[in-house]
Parts: structure tokens; C-alpha cells; sequence
DNA sequence: CCCCTTATAGTCAACTAGATTATAAGAGGG
DNA sequence: CCCTCTTATAATCTAGTTGACTATAAGGGG
């Protein structure tokens, strides 16, 4: 084990106040009645979060110690997210640095919440612009849409102008471009820029109208969801995390409407079951479900044996194309 | 802003000693004569790393700053890689902890290297098991392999034999399975476990035999390093990050040449070439490289517009298959 | 028994990707 | 000057994938 100072290796002296604060804060995802939902605590406007400390063993096990503190809840599947320093902050006088690991759960409601006050929000309160099951959302086409040309429209140079209405299509799919549901966190990002959303009146932006689009959360919380958000779009794609968020039994319809949750888009029912099957993700139970209000579900269960054969293959979704 | 201090938000008791030091460290790749390398420090067993300080305007700008004063080597394309807290140190006493947030840049050699004692090396002097472009390398005919089922046959239970082969079957393609160069992490950290690197007898780990393969690095640095590869060599599958390492006119062929460097496997050359202009990554300079030896080839350019457009599509390359 | 629902199976065409072959255009040696 | 080497570039062929669509099966309820 290397215990040089870093600073000193070579041979440069180590800058003063080199120590900050790591604060770990989790996105915990479930699907609860085929809604997309994060964990939440305060009132709804906060990720579970809280310093990593001397006592925690390591990061992931000082995330499962505060989520589980807040909420709790029992995590599962973890993946690291991102590490923001972006927050400077004034601490008893002297500046002092904050740095956030933020990471991605998944887990499933039914796990027993505890007298604590948090609870499960539906993705969509936060972002109704990133549910386009229905096509494309009221939200969208009322708000977002025409308050993201104004915002280009009102830019000083023509190129500037051009280059955010080029910004904005590309996000959101205007101009008969596809909508890519991976673009989450772009496009938070994007309206933030446009003032759209209320997190940038905090950061002293000046805001064209008052109108803002979804509901906020505290200091860079709602961005952070949207990372996660974005990050698992993606990865539903190529890996077999869907079934973290299912219970151990299910139908390939109550499958594809998870995945339609998640990707905020509908998919093609008899494509979706061939590529499941032809995957072997899944395997039959021999039962079957009759609370389908149509003919009887076989029931299925994830082969947990692909875990361990997925690391080469990758698993594929229906979610390629627009 | 939120400056409310996370560890009092919900009425906890604020840990003691919640202050850490964090540390930047740099996976620096660029493509010299067809070979990826690394830059390096020290006896080329140091990634370039130092301190975040207050005097950083973020994590990327601190890292910019240590990689220049260490390397003389200003860095364009950055990303973040992960961060780790495994490093536990004692400092003057008292424990301390290390956070090191790691990550990926991609420059190209030319820039002027300064006075500093700095190095570029390939990555399959501490890899060679990675290089499968001129077929399996003999180190891991020779060398791995045999080790690696020796470590398996020498579990105590029979579950635990075969289930370190299989671990060892998918990771290096054993038994027919194709050899799949993302996997390059996986690799090393069961190299690590099976004590076929050095750097795993600095952390009091029995080893085998003495023979070990690659050359190691100080603390985990070759992890880190291994963790850029793996990264890059999933990423120019889907972005065009390879045209960061790339002159600013080059020809087909060199420009597969850096591909097959990165992913350590040979592509298809009517194929590759197919990809790259049917997706109009690329066009022509209208000069031709006479330096090919045979008849000349054109010179190409890469397109920056496809920065901007590629945010929806993605790019391939043809690396999908054993 | 009819009709509603949903489940499940099968078809078809467009496209993609891997492999292979053929042709073009330079340099260098005799 | 021609032959042969090299590499560049174009074209073909085939298998597999994917998206859209159609058809049949099997339950419940009026």
C-alpha cells in the first residue's frame, strides 16, 4: 500500500484546507402499478443522502446505512452514479467544499417502510415531459415546447439562436426528429438553461416568465434523479436490471409495461416477447395468472443463471428506434 | 442554494471526523504509432494525481491543473471514471480517509511534453494479456491461463472449482466463449484474486507462485488503469471519441488502426470502412497520403458537426462479435 | 352462445453486419 | 517498360436482426 502524501510526491508542497465534506446521496428507483417512482424524504423534494463518515466500511455500505436510517428501506442492486463538487458552501466561517457520490438503486416497494417520513413519487411529478407512453404530453407541447423556442428566438446572435433551436430539437425530437428517452438529463439540464425550471431562479438566473414546468426539488437533487433517470434508460437496454424492480413472479405483459415505465415509451408487444424468449431472461413457473381480464398469463420467473452468462452477452430491449 | 448540513437535516447527530481528503488521479490515453498508451509518472508505475484543493474551480479543472504541473501536458476530452474510498490511511496519528475520483482524458502525443519526468508506455506492458491482435499473446498461453485453472482446481469445494472456472471461462474467452475486450476490468480483478498480479501480495494476500504477469503499479493504480480501458473500449463503440486521438487528417486504415490498438482486436477493414462513411463520420480532405507503401489513400477529416448530431444516434463500430 | 378482453404464435419485408472477392493505383526491381 | 509487390477502394453475398403486422387461442361476462 502506497501512504505517500500525493501532494509531496513531487515534490511540491501540498496545498492548505485540502479536506472536504463527502456527502453520499442515493436515486432509489422501484416500479410501483406500472409507475416509475423514486424514494423521496422531506416533503418529496429530497433524495436520501447523508455524510460518508469514519464508521461506514465503504461508500455503498454508508449509502445503505443512510437510506436505510431515513427510509427504511433495504437496498439491493447499487451502481455508482456521478461525483459532483459543484456546491461550495460557508461552514462556521470558512469556505468549505462538498463532494457528492451519488448512486443508483433499484429495489421494489413491497419492502416494509418504516414509521419514516418518505415516500415513493412517480418520476413524472418531477419531469412530465419524460412520459411519452401517451404520446407526447400535454406539458410538452403547452409549456415547454413554445417557451424553449422563445428562448432561442430571444437570443441576441443568429447563430446563438440557431444553435439552441438545434439544442432543443435534439433533446426533445422537434422538427420530426425521434425522441430518445436517454436524453433525460439533457434535456433537464437544457431547460434549466432556458430558465424553465424554478432550481434556476435559485442560482440568482433571471427567468423570462414565471411559468416552470414539473415540481422542483431542493439544492441539485431533481438534477441528480435525472442523471439516474438517464443512466438507467440506458442500461435497460444492454443489461438484465429490469427484474431488480419486478417481484419474483410475473407476466411478460406486467415485463413490458416495467420497461414502457421506465423508458417512458411504448414497445411493440409481440417484439418484445421474442426478444425475451429468445434471451432465455426468463423461464416458465407452470403457472398461470387469471387477473389478466382477458385469457390466463403464464407466469415467469428471471433465470438467475444469466447473471452470471450476461457479463459477455449483454441483454437487448425493443428500444432502438423512434 | 441548499446549505443546510445533510448529517442535522433529519434531526441526526452530525458524525464526528466526517472530513476526508480527496484525490484526483488521471487515466491520460492517447494513440502513438499504433500503440494505446498511458501517460505516466515516477518510474512509470504513478498515474498523474494530486489533491483537490480550494484553490480548484471543480474536479476537472483541479485535475487539468495536477496532470499539466506533473506532465506539461494539457488535456482536452475528460470524463469521470469512478470514485473509490478503499484506501484507508493512517496520517499523523490518526486515521484518515482518501477519496480518489478517477478519470479519462484523451489527448493526442504531439503536444509538447514538458521538462517532466512523465512517460508514455503502452497499456500491454501492464496488460499484455490484453493485446489480442496478433491472436492469443503467449503470456496468456503460457502464463494465465495454466495459473488461473490451477487457482481454480485449487479451491477446497467442488462449487467453488467450478465456479471459479466458469468466472475464469467468461473473463478470457476460455472454452470457446469469445473473447470480448470489454471485459478488461474483470480481468485484472480476477488476476487480482487468483494472485497473478504483484499488486495483490502488497495487501498481505498469499500468492501461489512468484511468477505474475504485466508490470504492476503503485497502490491501484493499475485498476484505475484498467478501469479507463475497459471504459474506453466500451465507449468508441457507440461515441466517436476515437477522432480525439486522431491527428487532425489521417486515413482509413490509420484511423483503424487506433480502433484496434484501443480494443486490442483486429476489425474487418471493408467492413470498418463501410461503418465509418455510411454513418458520415468523416469526409474528405481531397489530399492523398502517398506514406501507405501501396497506392495512395485518401486523407480524411473528421466531421465536427457529428459532435452535435450524434447525441441522438450514437455511432458503431464493427466490434460487436468474436 | 356471442363478444369482449388479453395471450400467444407466426409471417414478411427492410435493414444490418460479417465474410469474401474483385478491381484500382501507387512504388520498386529487373 | 513491365512485372510484382503493396495497399486502397468497390462490390457482392448471405445470415441474422428488427420492426410492423396478422392470425389464432383461451379466459370472463352478458
Amino acid at each position: 500500500m502506497d501512504d505517500r502524501a500525493k501532494g509531496t510526491r513531487n515534490g511540491k508542497a501540498a496545498p492548505k484546507a485540502k479536506e472536504v465534506e463527502a456527502e453520499l446521496i442515493a436515486v432509489v428507483v422501484a416500479v410501483n402499478d406500472g409507475e416509475p417512482a423514486a424514494l423521496t424524504i422531506g416533503q418529496a423534494d429530497s433524495l436520501p443522502s447523508g455524510p460518508f463518515a469514519l464508521e461506514h466500511r465503504s461508500l455503498q455500505s454508508g449509502l445503505r446505512t443512510w437510506v436505510e436510517q431515513q427510509t427504511g428501506h433495504p437496498l439491493g442492486y447499487i451502481e455508482q452514479l456521478y461525483t459532483f463538487a459543484d456546491r461550495d458552501r460557508i461552514d462556521d466561517g470558512r469556505q468549505q467544499r462538498v463532494i457528492s457520490i451519488s448512486y443508483l438503486a433499484l429495489t421494489r416497494k413491497e419492502h416494509a417502510t418504516g414509521a419514516s417520513t418518505c415516500a415513493w413519487r412517480s418520476w413524472y411529478e418531477y419531469f412530465p415531459w419524460e412520459d411519452h407512453r401517451l404520446g407526447i404530453p400535454k406539458v410538452e407541447a403547452d409549456v415547454v415546447k413554445p417557451r424553449l423556442l422563445a428562448w432561442a428566438a430571444d437570443a441576441e446572435e443568429t447563430a446563438t439562436r440557431s444553435e439552441r433551436r438545434r439544442r432543443a430539437a435534439i433533446a426533445f425530437g422537434f422538427e420530426d426528429r425521434p425522441w430518445n428517452e436517454e436524453l433525460a438529463l439533457q434535456r433537464y439540464e437544457l431547460l434549466y438553461e432556458a430558465g424553465l425550471v424554478s432550481e434556476a431562479t435559485r442560482d440568482g438566473r433571471s427567468i423570462a416568465s414565471a411559468s416552470t414546468a414539473g415540481t422542483p426539488m431542493i439544492a441539485d437533487h431533481r438534477r441528480i434523479l435525472a442523471t439516474g433517470i438517464a443512466r438507467l434508460r440506458s442500461k435497460i437496454k444492454y443489461r438484465p436490471v429490469v427484474f431488480e424492480l419486478m417481484p419474483p413472479v410475473f407476466t411478460l405483459l406486467q415485463l413490458q409495461r416495467a420497461v414502457e415505465a421506465l423508458a417512458g415509451r411504448l414497445i411493440n408487444k409481440p417484439n418484445f416477447r421474442r426478444l425475451i424468449e429468445q434471451q432465455e431472461l426468463v423461464e416458465e413457473t407452470g403457472e398461470t395468472s387469471l387477473d389478466t381480464g382477458g385469457r390466463p398469463a403464464k407466469l415467469y420467473q428471471f433465470r438467475h443463471a444469466v447473471l452470471d452468462e450476461t457479463a459477455v452477452a449483454g441483454t437487448k430491449l425493443p428500444l432502438a428506434r423512434g
